[in-house]
DNA sequence: AAATGAATTTAGACTGTGTATAATATTCTT
DNA sequence: AAGAATATTATACACAGTCTAAATTCATTT
């Protein structure tokens, strides 16, 4: 674990909320002002391959989860802002259909938030 | 609908697998050799957000399938494969457990494919 | 059929994310 | 503590995707 990957990990942590690769960047930045872009991109690819983080693809830009735990991803149309949530027995069934293991999942759910809803 | 259009939903509605932005533009200029990236890219996203066709966020690019017709993509870790599933219900328990309806969905599942598993 | 206005396309320049490279620094192993 | 292996840095680079302005096409009205 070298620091550039533990600040890396602090920023990710810190929040709840989905940062992107350069958000992350600059983040991280303030921890270790001579962190390179590229120990960022190899960082984040890395521990997203590890199953460390997750990355979730959005239409815009990538953006990271600091948690591997499968949940759903709710996002906006409207405001675009991002709700995780839980949904119980989805890998049983998905495995079920299937008829073998999965390694993992992303589920991306496109809907009106609350807010965007009453406006 | 224009020729342009036309030609775009040709390339993607002409085989199951999912191509890049970059492979259809490439396929559309062999049925409309003058027709421009930008009208590609405009198009395709057009047709996304009308829900005409859907974007597929692969770790290292974006594909587009041919239908929107909600269902589960399973991917493979290995060679990088792409299959369609069909898993009816999933729209029903996701509403039930969010509380309210859903715009649509993408469900990505990382798994090892038949040939790779074999090898 | 001609004229008008709206919408779309084109070509090319431009932006910015992400990657490759090669030198340097750090971490791990014994 | 030395040496090997690995990670980081800075910079250059590639390329997907977007923007712009001009040109073309399309739809509508008279």
């Amino acid at each position: 674990m070298t620091r550039q990957r533990a600040a890396i990990l602090e920023v990710i942590r810190a929040e709840p909320r989905h940062y992107t690769a350069e958000e992350i960047f600059k983040l991280a930045k303030e921890i270790l002002p001579t962190i390179s872009r590229a120990t960022v991109y190899n960082n984040l690819n890395a521990m997203a391959d590890e199953h460390l983080i997750r990355r979730i693809c959005l239409p815009d830009a990538d953006v990271y989860d600091r948690s591997f735990e499968p949940h759903v991803h709710l996002i906006c149309e409207k405001c675009g802002g991002i709700k995780d949530m839980r949904l119980d027995g989805l890998a049983e069934t998905l495995e079920k259909t299937l008829g073998q293991t999965v390694t993992s999942y992303e589920f991306k759910v496109e809907y009106v938030c609350e807010g965007c809803r009453r406006a």
